[in-house]
DNA sequence: TTGACATATGAACAATTGTTCATATGTTTG
DNA sequence: CAAACATATGAACAATTGTTCATATGTCAA
């Protein structure tokens, strides 16, 4: 009812917007991705990796939380391609896929501080 | 059961880890920014407003939702400095409070479409 | 003041999310 | 091969989130 495209006040700038907006899988990518780093524990992990390449239960130990709940965690990061991981014997290592996303919290940091 | 200390792997770059690490309130300062800008609607604001100033039933337009919804929306981007408004009469306009956020949006863009 | 309009907000409900627990997979060592 | 260990995953449950609907606030014009 107040979706109804008579009531829009100023066309030209909602045309103007519209086409500013990217397509739905490309939104969809970058909700993906602010998504994941919108968790504590998975920003902690983030943090962590931005450091150096750290193992599933170092990383528990760096959230304070479970294995499984890291394991879990860590596959999210994983099919976003934040993460990487390389296996050594029975040890998992993970690290940060690219620098993309340190520079990303990097400059949320310094939003934050202000 | 899992958390215990003694299972850590690898007790240097634990360390390291935890000192890069953030304080709790930081931490969620920015899951807080990440988080507002993890929906598909708020994110379609942002990119609305990055290209000129709107009101709410323009926005509700843009997004193709309710300006109810909208309004709590953007109360939300409100609250964490993301949007800032001027009122003009019965219409309120919002923009962004400052050019961090769009930065942030195009650097995640630029990581998502490789 | 009254009515119309733009926006804001509280309550409630459906959908999504993160954890736990149990169990499975994969790897090394005996 | 079996046992021990590191990690992964599915199901289920509690907590959080975004929307809708009803109503409230604020502004202008008559």
């Amino acid at each position: 009812m107040d979706v109804c495209q008579e009531k829009i006040l100023h066309h030209e700038s909602v045309q103007k917007a519209l086409n500013n907006i990217p397509d739905m899988d490309a939104l969809h990518s970058i909700t993906g991705i602010f998504k994941a780093l919108s968790d504590p524990n998975r920003l902690k992990i983030v943090f962590a990796l931005a450091k150096c390449e750290l193992c599933v239960c170092d990383l528990a130990a760096v959230c304070g939380s479970s294995d499984s709940a890291v394991s879990h965690q860590l596959r999210i990061l994983r099919n976003l391609k934040i993460v990487r991981y390389r296996r050594e014997g029975k040890v998992v290592f993970y690290r940060l896929d690219d620098h993309h996303v340190s520079t990303l919290i990097n400059q949320t940091l310094e939003h934050v501080k202000e």
